[in-house]
RNA sequence: GGGCCUGUAGCUCAGUAGGCAGAGCAGCGGACUUUUAAUCCGAAGGUCGAGGGUUCGACUCCCUCCGGGCCCA
């Protein structure tokens, strides 16, 4: 930050402006006249036996004014303290929750109880003493020592008003986290989510894999990829958007069951419901077919809620929603069908079901072939309207080009969606093994790329020769881990489930 | 992309037909030996998101821009 401009007095300065703000300024003196007394402000060393939430386990019930004759040490944030005459009270956070501190002469001496005044809100600090209770029945620990662990400079948010700004705890999450239990528990049950994702694909035989981040080449989906630079080569690369065709080279290497949970990027728009990077998992099982892997999906999900959140009927946005299967299965055309008021089939020509769609009132793009305008109307007229689990199936093979063709209808392939109050959690089909199919379908898609679409498929030689060397039957998956997040935390803003989503930049 | 809302002290929020910018909490000074949103007394703290315009005068009205939220597409 090389500029004329000095910061606006109204802000709490950065870094080294920590002395133009007198909140910051004052802490900064203190730090400087601890030093100058010998108390280092950022030691090192610390021994802790007890968390705040174990001591409430394990002392909870006592009679108010109690003594235990248990010593503990805890470390954690000062969050507040209260000072009445010779006594302070202290809140002390730590991972597991707040214990209070109780202070006094008696415990601390006069030097110690001076020292602990001097603490500021937001200081790291240990601390040991005895258990015990107050005469208003708080658990405390009635300190005889205490030490200053890392000095804190800032000034936290109001303790009572908290943190509320969305903006500043989007862009400051440590803030967000530490006064806010709410967010907390969010990234909890994230972390729950994943785990327990990635426990149900290894008990099931799935194998965990790690594929490239960076490839000369993005496919798996359609969508922008992000360009990067690789100077020793002198190439430019990508950043991933799917991990599908490194997994389906996996299934041709023997491995029959894989799976990968990890961060895509695609390079588009970014507000509530779009991150620029976000989670997958997707698994890929030889031997099965989508029948196949919605079944699985009506095990894991409902498995997943009720391993994380301990439910499986939850509340998202004042509705029940209930994730017991079975899951209702709909061919998209017919919910296409019924939004457009006439039976629309994979024989329908594309100049009459372009008319339907504008007849509704739906804005068609003239190069929109038959799959497009399919997605177009479902995506407007259908998706919003699909609460319960809804695997919607069958999907037209020109926006499918992975995707195997279906078994008995002509122009549409085995592929599902599974949709969750309004949104799509989960993309899979029994995939295309035909290299020859294969191959044109990537033609198809590289005219189409040529044409000007720039979310079209690549044609991807390495993916093709591994075909040709023969993929089993395979059923695979891509869940959205965010999403399934959101709905498992009742939030409808991706932002909040992603700890530090992406933002413009301020200013 | 469109509509609506929003940005004022560290935090949470008021605010005026256009006439010296307010409160609570936090912070600072003081009182207080059982508080827990402690309480009480006192003194402080502001480029009102940014830029332009109208006006004697703009936090307020107008325009542009920038963040963020909600809804719709």
């Amino acid at each position: 930050m090389a500029g004329p401009e000095t910061p606006p007095e109204s802000e709490v300065p950065e870094g080294a402006g920590l002395a133009e703000h007198p909140l910051t300024a004052r802490r900064l003196e203190k730090v400087a006249r601890l030093r100058a007394e010998g108390v280092e402000p950022y030691p090192l060393g610390y021994d802790r036996d007890a968390a705040a939430a174990e001591l409430h386990e394990r002392f909870g019930s006592l009679d108010a004014d109690t003594r235990t004759g248990v010593e503990v040490r805890v470390a954690g944030r000062l969050m507040n303290s209260r000072r009445l005459g010779r006594l302070i009270f202290g809140v002390l956070q730590d991972h597991s929750g707040q214990i209070q501190l109780f202070a006094e002469a008696g415990g601390l001496g006069e030097d110690g109880l001076a020292r602990f005044e001097d603490l500021d809100q937001g200081d790291w600090i240990w601390a040991r003493g005895e258990v015990m209770t107050t005469r208003r029945g708080e658990l405390s620990v009635h300190l005889a020592a205490f030490a200053l662990l890392a000095k804190s400079m800032r000034p936290l948010p109001a303790k009572w008003h908290g943190l509320k700004d969305t903006e500043v705890r989007f862009r400051r999450r440590e803030l967000d986290l530490l006064v806010n239990p709410e967010s907390r528990r969010i990234a909890e049950v994230r972390a729950g989510v994943v785990s327990e994702l990635r426990r149900q694909f290894e008990e099931r035989g799935f194998v965990e894999v790690e594929t490239p981040v960076l490839q000369v080449q993005a496919g798996g989906a359609l969508a922008r990829p992000f360009e990067t630079y690789h100077n020793a080569l002198g190439l430019p690369m990508y950043l991933r958007i799917a991990t599908e065709l490194h997994l389906k080279r996996l299934i041709v290497g023997g491995m029959e069951r894989v799976f990968e949970l990890g961060r895509v990027f695609r390079n588009e728009g970014i507000d509530a419901r779009h991150n620029p990077e976000f989670t997958t998992l997707e698994a890929y099982q030889a031997l099965a077919d989508y029948h196949d892997i919605m079944r699985l999906m009506e095990e894991v999900i409902p498995a997943v809620a009720e391993r994380v959140i301990g439910a499986t009927e939850v509340t998202y946005r004042g509705r029940r929603l209930d994730l017991r299967p079975p899951f209702r299965r709909v061919p998209m055309l017919e919910l296409v069908s019924q939004a457009l008021g006439a039976a629309v089939t994979p024989a329908t020509p594309v100049a009459e079901l372009r008319a339907l769609a504008e007849a509704a009132g739906l804005q068609a793009d003239l190069d929109w072939g038959f799959g497009k305008l399919v997605e177009e109307v479902f995506d407007q007229r259908v998706e919003h309207d699909l609460w319960a689990p809804t695997f919607v199936i069958d999907h037209p093979i020109d926006i499918s080009p992975l995707a195997r063709q279906h078994r008995s209808v002509e122009g549409l392939v085995e592929r599902f969606e599974l949709y969750i109050a309004g949104a799509e959690v989960v993309d899979a089909f029994t995939e295309l093994n035909d290299p020859l199919d294969q191959r044109a379908r990537f033609e198809a898609q590289a005219a189409a790329r040529a044409a000007g679409d720039d979310t079209a498929h690549p044609v991807d030689e390495g993916f093709l020769q591994a075909l040709e060397l023969g993929m089993p039957p395979t059923g695979g998956l891509g869940i959205g881990v965010d999403r399934l997040v959101m709905l498992l935390t009742d939030q409808r803003n991706l932002r909040e489930v992603v700890l530090f989503p992406h933002l413009r930049p301020e200013a």
